[in-house]
DNA sequence: ACATGGCTACGATTTTTTTCGTAACAAAGC
DNA sequence: GCTTTGTTACGAAAAAAATCGTAGCCATGT
């Protein structure tokens, strides 16, 4: 119910998969879990008792499908990544949102062509401000 | 001792505040602890045993000084903040830095001088790439 | 009808994390 | 010398997170 509960690790590595796989069933998610090399062997009970626990906790919402639970994340992939960027700007870059860009983009990891579409970008926003 | 040793929660809170405060006895880092507003509120040894165990664990290493100890994390904040985004970065735009980029400067809250200090510096990636 | 297989529910246990109480020690003040 | 104050060490308790075992349900196949 409440918004204020947070993400045990745990549950966080099942709302990653829910981002990448999209909605689905405990099956689904149980056999991810376990099919990582190197991965933790758990049992499917486990990824059961999870799943409803996070259900509890609003979570995660589901909905039943051919008789067995389809479950959704209820946090957006989007909206977390957004606040944990904040945070980094905050915290770590005093507010400067230009000084974590400029971190991401030295070390030379990324090519003209991204580079590129940056400046485009930064271009199209002075055309709207303009407008 | 190994490197393999993720940061608990807790543990995490105590690496930020070092970050943050610089190397710092314990009781530096318990004032801080339980100082924020709403924060909860526990012992000193708490924060100690926290401190022993992150020692232990490679988290953290010390010296001694004027008969108490101080202090230092062992993984630094830029490569930590490096590392989360990266992860990111991979996880979530798929490589694609630019598109990380774009999702910080959009949503208006970058001031002019902040995308300009942008384009600057990268000019000077180019001015590099050329010599 | 009965066994099989795949599912959910849920109590209970195990493991990990977090917390604290107590002891010991040394410097400083009385 | 003794008390107070501030420190570390460490075992153990409490709380939280993670795991599992068992039961029960409902299709489906024999």
């Amino acid at each position: 119910m409440s918004k204020h509960t947070k993400p045990t690790p745990r549950e966080m590595s099942i709302i990653r998969i829910l981002w990448r796989l999209g909605p689905s069933t405990v099956r689904q998610i149980h056999e991810e879990l376990i099919s990582k090399p190197g991965a933790k062997q758990i049992g499917y009970t486990t990824s059961l008792k999870f799943m409803q626990i996070m259900l509890e906790k609003g979570l995660l919402t589901r909905e039943e499908q051919d008789r067995t639970h389809v479950y959704h994340p209820t946090i957006s992939e989007k909206e977390n990544v957004k606040e944990v960027l904040e945070e980094i700007v905050e915290r770590t870059y005093q507010g400067s949102r230009s000084r974590l860009v400029m971190q991401i983009l030295g070390g030379a990891k990324t090519s003209k062509a991204e580079l590129q579409s940056i400046r485009d970008f930064l271009n199209s926003l002075d055309d709207e401000s303009k407008s």
